[in-house]
DNA sequence: CCGCCGTCTGGTACCGGTAACAGCGTGGCG
DNA sequence: CGCCACGCTGTTACCGGTACCAGACGGCGG
């Protein structure tokens, strides 16, 4: 399997078939206008004659740099993540960097293993979701100084960059927003919330609201489920049971949102007449679901955007002014609150 | 920017502190059954006093073998691509294979940018979503002999691996399904189809068993879109006013088909009293939206595991009997047809 | 006509693990 | 008691681009 001589075509062989040196066969493809156009020329058609491809390996061995962008992302189920990356993508691909993609099912030591791995395998650049991490996972990006950048959250300080809105201030705002419209027993579904930051902050700004404003805060109110929509479901039937007297629902998540409007229409039970239900992130789903569905707009491709320019300009030394910037949010206010 | 003396913690800085030499610590980290077992606490002793992370841009470059799977998905936006990625992971983490993951946008020209890429950098295998590519694709592919597998689709031939299903066939048996349900005019919506091959082979099962069962198959029951709720709802607004006599609907992706059946509840438009519906994929949603979808399911995650399994099948050189795997599909009639 | 300078190109060493093979010591067996 | 085999460890060269620096060449001003 393994032999030692592969030997294909190298930077040698194209050079010596353009009559050129191995440096001179680099220099044409990474910085052409440094080498004459009649040399270019020479090199281009040895490279075509050959089909020689670059070893990218050898190159980021002796140079030290890699064009990889690792990140960590929770899951893949759902769509929020998959919207903060391509929006990275769109700006670090055109650079030629590539994403190498780690998955840590809400664990932040499964983090702390990615994080290793991808030091070891030289990333130019980190990309976290949320800002709790292990003291390890610390450990590790401050000794190999590898920029950073933290998602979805704008922690005080960040290991090196982040890119997020507040979580609490979003969550306080259309906690508000409900107790404005009316209601007065404001139940809160929750993602699960070990190892994910973002989700207590919600609950804080929906605690902070429901104090400010004087409201129930009875802890029947609030539950916390696996984010699908059946756990909504049920959680809703669970809380129909014990508050039957609920008169608004806000869900941390759109899926949480969507499963437990889907159970409003099985039992018959008018939104927003009898409850009122808000979701946060304004998927796509929200828009179109019948009643349009109440949310919070998380700005999610443009955070991925900056998230991936400020990687970028940090790995080429360019001085940061704001290493944490805020993207903001915005309710979005449509039927079913 | 750019020094040449990095000069962390090597190998040979750890080597020297556990007093063996460079080779021993490298076995005593890979292979700590062929190192004595004083000399590994040893050597484990020096590593962790050093802090010692393995540069395996390094060692990929000294062994050849990168540890990397590069796989090419069309979009992350929706969660199908998703599940497939998952599958793979859950088989390749634990033998310390990383994702290098791209996104061709559907374009099989980016795809080949990619792959490019990719061999240049050397992955162990690669991973293309569908059978369709560039005749530059194979030509790479064909001269850098990198184990590729195709997913969701059973290539004849594939470049070298495939697991997937059959989208002719369950096209073909839940068209069969309506018309059996005594569904006379069934149009069918197709995500845009262009360097899609699943959704043409779907679209051809659909029409194999209009042209069998002697249906109407009037092209204005045939309607393609990009692959959002939107599109759906106005689509089927499209059709109604065309063909308002139509009285099933074969979406063949879930997403259009939940697109269409909420744009029905805003009609008021019976489901499915007076329109059935059929998806494809089956999604979380398809179980749990009001009323519970119709539709075929894929065994995304088992077709994610095979193929990473055969993936490391052919990396480490094994004999594969059977190169091409048929994960299958299945029907889950539920309310809407 | 000479010398300086800028542009372009080349020689060489090196990045840090690892393949290949050699060497050493120990234990078993004839 | 000697030989061989085997387990363990070490030496050396090498993977293939690239940093660093030097040198060749041509143009231009003095």
């Amino acid at each position: 399997m393994k032999q030692r001589k592969i030997a294909a075509v190298g930077v040698r062989q194209v050079a010596a078939l353009a009559g050129v040196s191995a440096i001179t066969v680099c220099r044409a493809l990474a910085e052409p206008e440094r080498v004459a156009a009649k040399t270019r020329e020479r090199v281009d058609a040895a490279v075509k004659a050959t089909g020689y491809i670059p070893n990218r390996i050898a190159s980021s061995f002796a140079s030290n740099v890699t064009r990889m962008i690792a990140a960590v992302v929770p899951t893949l189920d759902n769509s929020i993540a998959a919207d903060f990356i391509e929006g990275m993508l769109e700006v670090i691909r055109p650079r030629g960097y590539q994403l190498l993609l780690g998955k840590s099912n809400f664990s932040i030591a499964e983090e702390e293993t990615l994080v290793r791995e991808f030091i070891g395998r030289r990333a130019d650049g980190i990309y976290l979701t949320g800002s709790t991490h292990t003291p390890g996972t610390h450990a590790l990006l401050r000794q190999a100084g590898t920029p950073t950048v933290e998602i979805a959250c704008l922690p005080q300080p960040p290991i090196d960059l982040a890119v997020g809105f507040s979580n609490t201030g979003a969550a306080y705002a259309m906690t508000r927003h409900l107790a404005l419209s009316g209601r007065r027993r404001i139940a809160l579904f929750t993602p699960l919330r070990e190892h994910n930051d973002r989700q207590t902050q919600r609950l804080d700004g929906y605690r902070q609201a429901l104090a400010e404003l004087g409201l129930d805060d009875d802890k029947r109110l609030v539950a916390e489920m696996p984010m699908t929509l059946a756990a909504a479901a049920a959680a809703l039937r669970v809380l129909l049971g014990q508050r039957p007297d609920v008169d608004a629902l806000f869900c941390t998540s759109d899926v949480l949102a969507v499963g437990a409007l889907f159970e409003c229409q099985r039992r018959g039970l008018a939104v927003p007449g009898a409850l009122a239900i808000a979701g946060f992130e304004d998927m796509e789903i929200a828009a179109c679901i019948q009643p349009p569905l109440t949310t919070v707009r998380i700005p999610r491709r443009a955070i991925g955007q900056h998230a991936g320019a400020l990687l970028l300009a940090r790995i080429a030394g360019e001085e940061i002014e704001t290493p944490v910037v805020d993207c903001g949010f915005e309710l979005v206010i449509r039927d079913t609150a």
